[in-house]
DNA sequence: CCTACCGATCGGTAGG
DNA sequence: CCTACCGATCGGTAGG
C-alpha cells in the first residue's frame, strides 16, 4: 500500500512536470500561472502542493534535468579517443537530438533559467559557464591539431548552441522535414563552417 | 511654447521606451512592472501614463520597430544586383551589426513577441514569417546558382538567424573580442557554412 | 485532493 | 506629474 502511494506521488509529481514544461515554454514561466498548470494536470491549485513545494521548484527541476544531461554527456565525449571535431560533432548532434525529442524542457531551460531564484540561478549560471568553457576547449584542440580553422573559440561555441536552439521555429514550422534529415542539414552547416576551406 | 511641450513630450515618450526595452531585456516583459519602469524613468508609476496608453503598447512600439528596420533592409538587398551568396552576406551583416549596437530593443522584439496582444501578435508572426520566406528565397536561389551547397533553405535561414541571437551571450560575457572582429568570425562560420566544401 | 481564503502585487484610472 | 485608490490575479496556506 505504502508502494503504491509512493509509485503514484512519484508518476503524478512527473507529469506535473511535464505538463510544467509545457506550459513554461507556451507561456513563459512568470505568465504561466499555477491556475492553469491545475486544470492543464486535472486538479485544483492548491493540490498541487502535495506533489511540489513551489513554482520555482518546477522551474529548477527542469533546468537542472537538463543541465546534468548535457554535463553528463560532455564527460563522455571527452572520455572518449577520437579527434576533437568528431567531438565537436558528437556534442552537436547531442544538443540537435535533445532538442528534436525533448524539446519542451530543453527550451526551458535555455530561455526561463533567469527566472531561477538564488542560489539556483549562481549555480545554474556557473554549470553552463564551465560547460561552454569545456565546448570551446574541444574546438581550440581542433584548431591546435588543424582540422578547425582559426577562429574565436568562445564565439563558435555561442554560434553553435544557440543556432540549435532554432530548432523551436522547426518544431513550430508546418513544412517541416523530418527530425533526421534536419540534424544532417544542420551538422553540414555547423561543421562545414569551423573546417578550413 | 506648444512646440516645446510636444518636443518635451516625445523625447520623454522616448526614454519611457528605450528603458522598457533595457527592462523587458533584463526581467521579461510579464516580470518587468510598470512600477519598476516608472523608478528607472524617474517618475511614479501613473505619470508614465500621461506618455503611453499601455504595458503592451510599449511592447508593440519596440517589436515592430525592429521588425520594419529588417523588412526595409531586405527591400534594399533585394533590389541591389549582387549575387545570392553576397545579398546573404549583406542580411548576416545586417543583422549582426543590429544586435552588436541595439541589442536590446532587438532581443526584446525576438524574445518577448509572444506576449504581444491581437492583432498585434498576428501581424508580427506575418512580418517575420514573410522575411524568413524572401531570406529562404535568396539561399535558393543561391543553391541554383551553384554558390550554396544543396541544403534545406528554411532550415539554414533559421540556423542564422538563431546563430546571430546568440550575440546576448557575447554581450554579457567579460573577455569579449570587439564588435568587427565578432562580425567577422561569425560571417567566415555561417557564410564558410553555406558555401559548396 | 478540495473549499475557503490571505496578503501582495499587478496594470491602470480618477481627479486635481 | 502626483496622491489615492480600484478590481483582478497571483503564489501559497489552513484545515479537513
Amino acid at each position: 500500500m505504502g508502494r503504491i502511494q509512493v509509485e503514484n506521488k512519484a508518476s503524478r509529481k512527473d507529469v506535473i512536470i511535464q505538463k510544467a514544461a509545457s506550459l513554461f515554454k507556451e507561456k513563459g514561466y512568470q505568465a504561466a500561472s499555477m491556475r492553469e498548470l491545475a486544470e492543464s494536470v486535472g486538479v485544483e491549485a492548491a493540490s498541487l502542493y502535495n506533489h511540489i513545494h513551489s513554482k520555482t521548484e518546477l522551474l529548477h527541476i527542469i533546468c537542472f534535468h537538463v543541465a546534468n544531461t548535457f554535463t553528463d554527456h560532455m564527460d563522455a565525449v571527452e572520455a572518449s579517443k577520437v579527434s576533437a571535431i568528431e567531438q565537436v560533432e558528437q556534442l552537436l548532434r547531442f544538443h540537435i537530438k535533445r532538442m528534436v525529442q525533448d524539446y519542451e524542457q530543453v527550451y526551458v531551460s535555455d530561455r526561463e533559467w533567469k527566472h531561477l531564484a538564488e542560489p539556483y540561478l549562481s549555480n545554474f549560471q556557473n554549470q553552463r559557464r564551465t560547460y561552454r568553457k569545456r565546448f570551446a576547449a574541444i574546438i581550440q584542440a581542433g584548431i591546435k591539431a588543424g582540422s578547425i580553422k582559426k577562429i574565436d573559440a568562445p564565439t563558435a561555441v555561442l554560434i553553435m548552441l544557440h543556432a540549435i536552439s532554432g530548432i523551436e521555429s522547426w518544431h513550430r514550422s508546418k513544412a517541416k522535414i523530418n527530425g533526421k534529415e534536419l540534424e544532417e542539414q544542420m551538422i553540414s552547416i555547423l561543421i562545414g563552417g569551423l573546417k578550413q576551406s
